[in-house]
Parts: C-alpha cells; sequence; structure tokens
DNA sequence: TATATAATTTAGCCATGCCTAAATTAGTTT
DNA sequence: AAACTAATTTAGGCATGGCTAAATTATATA
C-alpha cells in the first residue's frame, strides 16, 4: 500500500498535467506547499516504483499505473464531496478539505456503498467530473467565464474546489453548478462581469470569474 | 493536534485501565500488536504531554486530559461504527476495522451531523456505549454470559467488536444487541452453552460466550 | 537471603517525509 | 561564448514511531 504523501503527490501530478503541459519539481512543490527539495526526494521514490517517468531537470509525468492511482485517489476525493453535502448537509465550502482527510483512508466497499447511495454520480457538488471505478473520466469541454461576451447566455459547469472562501462568496450569487446566467455587461480593460441571475443583477470580479467555467446556452434567436 | 499514534495508545490504555486495572507497557504493547520497547517509548512522550502518569516499571494512567482524549477518540470509533452500519449498510463486522482508520480523521462538524443524523444515539452495533460531547459514558452493568446458569433468561447487551470472523459467527446466530434468548443447559466441566433463541436452539462455545455480554430478565414467576 | 526468571527499559538503528544550505544545471542575456 | 540568474538537485539534519539487542529491575523461588 502507498503512503499518504505519495498519493498526494500522484494526485497533485495528475491534476497539474491536466492544467498545463509540464510537470516541474518547482510547480509541484508550490502546489503541495512544500519546499522544492522534498519535492525531488519524493518523486524519484515514486519513479523507484514505477509510477512516474522523471529525468532530472526535466520535469515529471505519470506512469499508467501512476495514473491509476491518481483517479482513485481523485475518484475517492470526489465522491467523498458530494457524499458529505448530499447525505450529511456538510456545506460546499467545507466538504474539499474534509475530503482530502478521508480520501486516503476510506475502503473501496464503502466507497462504493456511497456511490450506490448517490446513484452512480458523475460529478461532485463543484462540478468537477467523478471517474468511474475503471478510472475513465468523462469530461464536457467547458469554457472560462473569462471567455464570455455581452448577451450571451449560459450554466455553470464547475467552479475551483480549492479556495472555501471563493466558495462562500461564489455560493452567495447562487452560481453553483448548474445554475444559468446571462452576461449583461463586461467591463473593458479587465473589469469585471455584470450578469443576470434569475432576474437579479449581479457584478462578479475578474479574478472571481476565472474560477468559473461555464457551458454556453445556444440562443434560441441565432439558431 | 495530537498524531494518530498517540491517539491510539491513549484509547488503549482507557480500554485496558477498564477491563484489568493496572495497565503496564507490556500488556500495552501486546493490545496494540507493538514492541514492549516501542510502547515504553510512546508512554514517555505521552507522560511529557502531561496525558498520563507514569513511572518506571509501574505501569500507565491516563490524566484528566488524557482520558478526555481517549473519550473523544472512542466517541468517533462508536459513532462511524453506528453510522456505517445504519446510513451505509456495512455488515458489523466489517464498520470496526473502517471506523478505526475514521476516527483519527473525521472533523467535529461531520460527527455531529452524524450523531443527529442517528438521533443521538447511546449505543454502537455492537451495543458498546457511545460516550457524549462531553466525554460523560453511561454504561449499564452487563454480566458476562458465562455467568449464567440454566434456565436464565436474558437479553444481549454488548459483544466483543475487534474480532470480525467472531462477529460473523456470533451473528449467524443473530446474537446482537436487544436479542433476547434463554440458558437451557451449561455444559459442566467449562463446556458449551445450550441456549433457546426464539425458539431455535443454538451451542454457544465457552470462548465465544466470553465474549458476549447479557442483562438478565427477571423472570416473572419469581418477581 | 541469594538467585533465577520474567518484565521493562535503554541504547542505537531504520524508513518516512519534511527542512535548510550549498552545489549544480539550465536558460537567458550581453 | 561567457556570464548571470533562476530553477533544481544534493547533502545533511530533524521528528515520528517503529525495530532489535543488551542492560536493568522486579518478582518469585529455592
Amino acid at each position: 500500500m502507498l503512503t499518504h504523501a505519495a498519493e498526494d503527490y500522484l494526485k497533485s501530478i495528475y491534476k497539474l498535467q491536466e492544467k498545463g503541459g509540464k510537470v516541474s519539481t518547482g510547480i509541484l512543490a508550490e502546489y503541495l506547499d512544500v519546499k522544492p527539495a522534498s519535492a525531488t526526494g519524493m518523486v524519484k521514490k515514486l519513479k523507484t516504483m514505477k509510477l512516474v517517468r522523471y529525468e532530472r531537470y526535466r520535469g515529471v509525468t505519470l506512469t499508467d499505473a501512476g495514473k491509476a492511482i491518481a483517479l482513485e485517489i481523485i475518484r475517492h476525493h470526489r465522491l467523498l464531496e458530494l457524499y458529505l453535502f448530499t447525505a450529511l448537509g456538510v456545506p460546499w465550502d467545507g466538504v474539499h478539505d474534509e475530503a482530502e482527510k478521508l480520501e486516503h483512508v476510506i475502503s473501496e466497499d464503502v466507497e462504493a456503498r456511497m456511490d450506490e447511495f448517490l446513484g452512480y454520480p458523475t460529478a461532485d457538488p463543484h462540478g468537477a467530473p467523478i471517474p468511474d471505478k475503471n478510472g475513465v473520466v468523462t469530461r464536457t469541454a467547458s469554457i472560462p467565464m473569462t471567455d464570455l461576451q455581452d448577451g450571451q447566455s449560459c450554466v455553470v459547469a464547475e467552479v475551483s474546489d480549492n479556495d472555501s472562501a471563493l466558495l462562500r462568496h461564489i455560493g452567495s450569487f447562487n452560481l453553483y453548478p448548474g445554475t444559468a446566467f446571462s452576461v449583461i455587461e463586461v467591463a473593458p480593460f479587465e473589469g469585471p462581469f455584470t450578469i443576470d441571475i434569475a432576474g437579479q443583477q449581479v457584478v462578479i470580479g475578474r479574478e472571481v470569474a476565472k474560477q468559473i467555467f461555464v457551458d454556453k446556452v445556444q440562443d434560441p434567436d441565432n439558431v
């Protein structure tokens, strides 16, 4: 069995691989809030276990075995988030930290029971996809809210889950995944977004908008 | 915050204190499946934290602070057992090992939510009492099944939870806490017990009976 | 009371996973 | 191409919590 630390490293490498391309030990260290030297050390250990590819100064890549473990942990995490949210009513800005601790400890049996209870869901409370038992991720191609133009209608698809204060803020506008809204005006010079949610007019700062991903709704008039 | 290991030691000292009187480092080591030298080392560390009293060769005792932590962990453990059993249908011979891992990791918030969901219960699936948030344990004075005589009627109060094979065995006879039965015959010379459960006649070995605790039911004829 | 036996403690070692500080390598600039 | 800067790696240290082996203390026995 792997240590919790090793699992966290694999999960982080996977997530960083998704976002950008190359994953350096430095980026990894920053993401994990650890000194670069520590990341280098662990990456070497993961290499001996054949869970990552790594040449010094060249960055890290997951092997198939490493990716499988990363996806398993991510599945644990997201199922736990949804379970805590749905079954126990933990607020959505609290589920991440809680799941972060539980994900390394929950058994496959309990996970399967939560999965069944939830009706085999495909997304967590922040809209992130839940990999299935075989590690298959079905991701819908959402776009960042910052790409939207005036007048565009859309639905919230996903929101970054690692900043609890940000989640409370976003939640206060009801911008949960599945919520529809339309852009009234995008202020020029990297300014804020004024949007309409269920008739309410709300101003969303640029930095916040960067953390929100949406699916465009085709304007019926333009079909 | 304490380490998981330290929490396990405190919990074990508490349980051993309950059963017998003096808790030696040797007994503690055996209970935790660790070498005696390791137990001595941890006990010394716990002493510097003022969580135990300890003089070399004299055994260990919990301080009030140590006892409070032990009870908190035990509360986590038993609430988790009952939650897993009730909400997720984990079989009663599986909940112990699962709770053993989760008890160190669950937040007070999630615990409070499980407690509420369960209706503020006072016993886990094995009949062990669940301490309240203030660490108050309300224990009913049950007797070992081995103390029973021919013809005695009683109700299962509690069953040891740490041997999963034993629990499956006991479960196969339906000897769950709350189940009533009467003793048909106790075989002489430390022999097995023949009992009647809901009309079924069942033979229970001495070693198994030692792990079962019961409340006597007053025979109406003898009142 | 002296001694044998059993329990306990001490001393010293190992792996994990973090750290700091120093050395090295890569990449960029002149 | 040389040199400077920034990233990365190496070297060595620390705390945790196990372990073994040797020394010590307690206890029971002769």
